[in-house]
DNA sequence: TAGTGGTCTAGACCACTCC
DNA sequence: GAGTGGTCTAGACCACTAA
């Protein structure tokens, strides 16, 4: 493989004719090389990845920049590497992940997972807020789902999810795990990457006071999260509202 | 420098009398080499740092080793590496680093870096939550603040601040700059690393209505952060208020 | 014992900045 | 042109895991 500078060949895969030339350096391109394979499915979640040597000869570079394609992989928490054992594509149901992208914690101590009841679930045309944002075009459908999530046995959040129907076929008549992005990975081969949240106060409505058990009129957390795949695609709509008696939000800044 | 398997000397500034083995890598012990630096100010914010090939040789290991520990404080925000250039302490004044650690956004669009009026600042004893979250002792005494902050022109926020009088003497006969941590790392010495904060929702008090010039009993969120240092000491405690009617707070979830 | 990732080194060349 | 960080390589040794 050619250096970046008047190099080609892209780490792999790509044909030969194009001649296209890719300046980006070489870890970059066997970073996204190694992306797609992901984002393909090539190796499933929990799956071994070949050793660093092996991937290096396979994309003629060297260990060390297979390395630190890797490394940026793994800090992206899309890669687990585990000294003796191999490098693993990501699993995202362990108590750890659900974390991850569940802010809500117990204001006393450590709390378990949180705990999800389908209020309702439903294949619908998507609504103009939902074809915003998920970039669907006017004809689209969605999936919808409602759920009521506990903590330490408490209802805390009630939460409207969308998503699209062309890539979630079939979800409507499916059995929702706990945590709902294992079932993405594992069944519809979409990886959630990155989420981004709106929060604003809001006023508790009637309805949502009723799903939790709580009287109207509270003042409540609304949280806007949109969440993308490995390509930054928006693949997930989420609007939950939240009360914080005995819960609140994390935020940690760096 | 020896191996850590059995070696020592802790990459270097270590007196060699003690014998104490330091079974970190290298390069975390380079790492923390030059934290311990950034800590007592050996670098000013801005100034640049020796290259890396003179770090290598005083420090005794290679320049690979020595770029692995500036790659990771580069990482953590701690510098700045510019090609060509050099490698610089970081500087936390910029409009960047103002988002950094501020994650109100207004919900039309870029927003203008946000505008801050002290409306009462004092010397006194730390209160019992202050001691709390600053792990402080009984006697200790505290700078508060109380700032209203504006995003393009609206106020939207209400926060009190409080610092230990120890860590930071003369606070509250200064001018504030807009942007506080540029002025603890500039005149203390204390670079804010990392930021805590615990969100919920809250009716908006009489007080704070008043000095938000809106109506009390709207629904607000009660921002609770405590600020630490290099060294993970907590040195800051805010408690903020705002609305949320033309801003909303953004959580960025990888 | 074989294979994996983790650390460390040494040296080459490149791109960028500034004089 | 000199000096800086950025990339890439090649090879050594280590620690850990599993058979």
């Amino acid at each position: 493989m050619e250096r970046s500078g008047s190099g080609s060949s892209a780490g792999a895969g790509r044909e030969g004719q194009g001649e296209a030339v890719d300046f980006r350096p070489l870890y970059r391109q066997v970073y996204h090389t190694l992306l797609r394979r992901l984002a393909d499915a090539v190796w499933q979640p929990g799956q071994m990845l070949p050793s660093e040597s092996q991937l290096a000869s396979e994309l003629g570079v060297s260990q060390g920049t297979v390395r630190k394609a890797l490394d940026a992989l793994t800090a992206d928490s899309l890669l687990v590497r585990r000294q003796g054992r191999g490098t693993f594509a990501a699993e995202h149901d362990d108590k750890q992940s659900v974390f991850r992208f569940f802010k809500l914690r117990s204001d006393c101590e450590d709390s378990a997972a949180p705990q999800s009841r389908v209020v309702a679930i439903a294949e619908a045309s998507a609504s103009a807020d939902e074809r915003d944002r998920l970039a669907l075009v006017r004809t689209a459908r969605v999936v919808r789902i409602e759920r009521l999530r506990s903590l330490d046995d408490k209802p805390c959040l009630i939460e409207t999810i969308a998503v699209p129907l062309t890539l979630f076929p079939g979800l409507a008549a499916m059995d929702l795990p706990n945590t709902l992005y294992s079932l993405y990975a594992n069944r519809f081969g979409i990886t959630i990457a990155i989420a981004k949240e709106r929060l604003k106060a809001v006023v508790l409505p009637r309805r949502e006071a009723d799903l939790l058990e709580v009287a109207e009129g509270k003042p409540a957390i609304e949280i806007d999260r949109v969440a993308f795949d490995l390509e930054e695609r928006p693949v997930e709509w989420r609007l939950s509202t939240c009360i914080t008696d005995s819960v609140h939000y994390l935020s940690v800044l760096r």
